[in-house]
DNA sequence: CATGGTAAGTAATGCGCATTACCCAGATCG
DNA sequence: CGATCTGGGTAATGCGCATTACTTACCATG
């Protein structure tokens, strides 16, 4: 476990290679309007290749003023499956485009957003729900290139969700439709989008207004929560996510009722749980991969300066199971 | 929106402060060696804060040598709820040192880990399970001071996980064990350490070793496992997680059985769905943010070239439900 | 043949910081 | 009284790269 050797830098590739430093940087950032005899550039790559070169990011992002961070504010949430899927998938995607993304936690003990944002010098800044104005200013303030209220769920995309859950209850029949709303707060701007598609659902069906109760992930409150949806004669839930929805499940054990049959459950996300639940949970799903890099290439058109461009359609389907 | 403002440098500072930016350096560094008069340290100290100076990660790291990035590696596997808690704990945990947690995923998507870990120029390179020589090599040669196979389940603590689980299952009565491996191959060395810890509870009970059966997070799969076990008279389950637990649950509901009455179930990790489930999952966990915090110590231990001092124990303990 | 143009490069510069080497006034000492 | 030390600083340097300004050799063209 020895740990020799410097490290290779540009200088070196350009010695062994026999020609500038300048040349080499030319050839590997494939600068364009400098015209780099092929034979040349091959020689720089191969050279680059066999030192085992690798650019120093602090040094390229000094030189260049722009580091190549991506920084993602997470709320201090308890974060489900589907956000963590949703994370790693941009991570991906990101560095398909050459972008590292990094996380930071939200929340009491984390330092504040345009404090992390500065000292990594992060290129963009994006979160799952959108920034207020004063933090927005102080992000760019802090040196951020890009500020994207980069939503996970976009106020065009939590309809969708919402009438799909609500669609399917009122298609079996349902006419009072429940809505479980998370406890957390910070997924409340979220969950108020979904929400909004349920009820533009049954606005379309003719119906009243879905009852919207909270519930927090504890069996006592899903129970509270059912028996209110009970009391007011509701047939079928759309959850949050597919976690409420676990909970508003074991509410209704709780309570000696079950799914389908007293109350049907929605979900949303398909959490690898979901599919192990009693009964099943049905479910809205979309794909995470589809979607982050669809959100991706929203990122590298802002950095570019450039209109998204044809912004994928994200395609949420139901997954029928037992719950509903 | 709009807002230029350059950045804030050090020289600025310097400049406002009415002293050079050595002495800016040396005074929001704590240089020691170096006498600075407690005037002009807070004098320094005020106009850096009045100016809101955030000193640059990219410059500091370039002139300094070393980063302050500390690089995870992490499996390219379904991220439970735990592991993901595990992750912002521990960037926390950092944060709180001055050191930033990025997160790489391997996997057939991303770069090399060493690939990342130059481009970060990481200042530590961890790992859920241990880097194999090869690997350590290349990212020591790629720049990291520290590589850590940091586990997060350690030798030294998966043992007690599978000791807990299975002696709670004997204390009950169970005179033949299962054990509920994880399908996934980036799971295996994690569960052949809490494996380990069932036999050895096993063996001090003078019972037989478990049966241990793999099974994904499918249905069908959990229910030939459960089929195994009955096969072989065993009586109750430790499950590697708590996702495992969730998957032989709905293997026996699926196979008309159910916990504890046929087939007690034990999982690891006390997710938030682990109390929704039906029956309530009994399981095994641990305070991850004092785990985190334990980590990060040994961290910054060997960062500074010290021994770990001592580690905090880690509690684990048996939470109770209706599963086993 | 002078002029300009282009292809193929290189030297020099500076990003913001940490660090090293140095500097100077006054106190202490032999 | 000159030499030495020391507290309180500063100037200069360089990390590894991207970028800008410049150079040279080799054409083509009027």
């Amino acid at each position: 476990m020895t740990r020799p050797a410097k490290r290779i830098t540009s200088t070196d590739v350009a010695r062994v290679a026999g020609v500038s430093q300048t040349t080499v940087s030319f050839v590997l950032n494939d600068k364009p309007g400098h015209s780099i005899p092929e034979a040349t550039r091959l020689r720089v790559l191969e050279v680059a290749r066999q030192l085992d070169y690798r650019p120093h990011a602090s040094a390229r992002a000094l030189a260049a003023g722009r580091s190549d961070i991506v920084l993602l504010s997470l709320p201090d949430l308890p974060m489900g499956g589907a956000i963590t899927r949703f994370v790693e998938e941009m991570a991906a995607a990101l560095a398909d485009h050459g972008l590292t993304l990094v996380t930071h936690l939200a929340g009491a003990r984390g330092r504040p957003l345009a404090d992390v944002c500065a000292t990594v010098n992060a290129l963009a800044v994006i979160g799952l729900t959108s920034f207020d104005d004063d933090t927005a200013q102080a992000l760019y303030r802090a040196g951020a290139d890009v500020v994207l209220p980069t939503r996970f769920s976009h106020s065009a995309a939590g309809l969708p969700v919402g009438r799909l859950q609500a669609g399917h209850l009122i298609a079996r029949g349902h006419r009072r439709i429940g809505y479980a709303l998370p406890a957390h707060p910070g997924l409340r701007e979220m969950a108020a989008d979904r929400l909004e598609g349920v009820v533009a659902a049954c606005a379309d069906a003719g119906l009243e207004p879905p009852v919207a109760v909270g519930t927090s992930l504890e069996v006592d409150a899903a129970a509270a929560a059912v028996a209110q949806w009970a009391g007011n004669s509701v047939t079928g839930v759309c959850a949050f996510n597919d976690e409420t929805a676990l909970a508003v499940l074991a509410g209704l054990r709780e309570q000696g009722l079950s799914a389908p049959g007293d109350l049907a459950v929605v979900g949303v996300d398909d959490i690898p749980v979901a599919r192990l639940a009693a009964p099943p949970l049905t479910t809205v799903s979309f794909d995470l991969r589809h979607a982050a890099r669809g959100r991706a290439e929203v990122i590298m058109a802002a950095l570019a300066g450039r209109e998204p461009g044809l912004v994928h359609r994200e395609e949420w389907r139901l997954i029928r199971r037992a719950s509903a």
